[in-house]
DNA sequence: CCCTAGCATTGACAAATTTCGATTTAATCC
DNA sequence: GGATTAAATCGAAATTTGTCAATGCTAGGG
């Protein structure tokens, strides 16, 4: 006789989280999310020449990364002159903790 | 005389978030983040056999996945027999959050 | 013992990601 | 218009990641 399990049987998650985990993977680099993080603590736009400056990376390496962020909805990029300047979504914050509580709800104890 | 640009320097954040990012990539997965789903919200252990029915991956598939996540600290997992239980961690949450928010903090207004 | 069953691990391969040099684009200055 | 400059884009190399088939491991049943 086959051994049996020890635990009742578990029905898998079946929402979708493909978008919640597009949004992850826009953190999962070291230089997007220092780029966030410099983004978050700062009141104005930043220029690009300071993440080409301050990052450890050349420019085309930085710029991919912006266009990353900004392609996950993360950050607005503008463009004044031949200057390029980045900043937070306003919905960045709220747009991840969604997606956080999407994946990870707050436990409800009865 | 060359072109100025129209914003403060702006100091890149010199924290170390290698961390985060590796906590984040652990969530840069669809299948991943279904398992922290299912995970999140059963009060009991889930049995290995269930993912591995209920996603759409085969078996190796499935155990790497789970391997990730344990080896991030995201999950435990169990062993009984020849079943194998994964849980979701007791600090998940409290880990991702605390992540987020070393990236994001909440912006204090004035 | 040997067989079976559940899961982990290995190896191989394709696809995606990261990075950089080179080029292009767009705006400004002369 | 031509030169210069910041940043985006392109092309390619190196690395990482996701997936599966095959194999290994461990516990139980007969």
């Amino acid at each position: 006789m086959a051994i049996q399990r020890d635990c009742p049987e578990t029905k898998i998650f079946d929402g979708d989280l493909t978008e919640e985990a597009e949004l992850f993977k826009a953190l999962a680099d070291p230089a997007r999310v220092t780029i966030l993080a410099t983004l978050a603590r700062t009141e104005h736009e930043v220029c690009v020449c300071d993440f080409t400056s301050g990052l450890d990376l050349n420019q085309s390496s930085v710029s991919h990364h912006l266009k990353l962020l900004k392609d996950a909805g993360l950050v607005t990029a503008a463009r004044r002159g031949t200057w390029g300047y980045y900043s937070l979504a306003p919905d960045a914050r709220r747009r991840l903790k969604s997606a956080l509580a999407s994946v990870l709800p707050s436990k409800v104890h009865a």
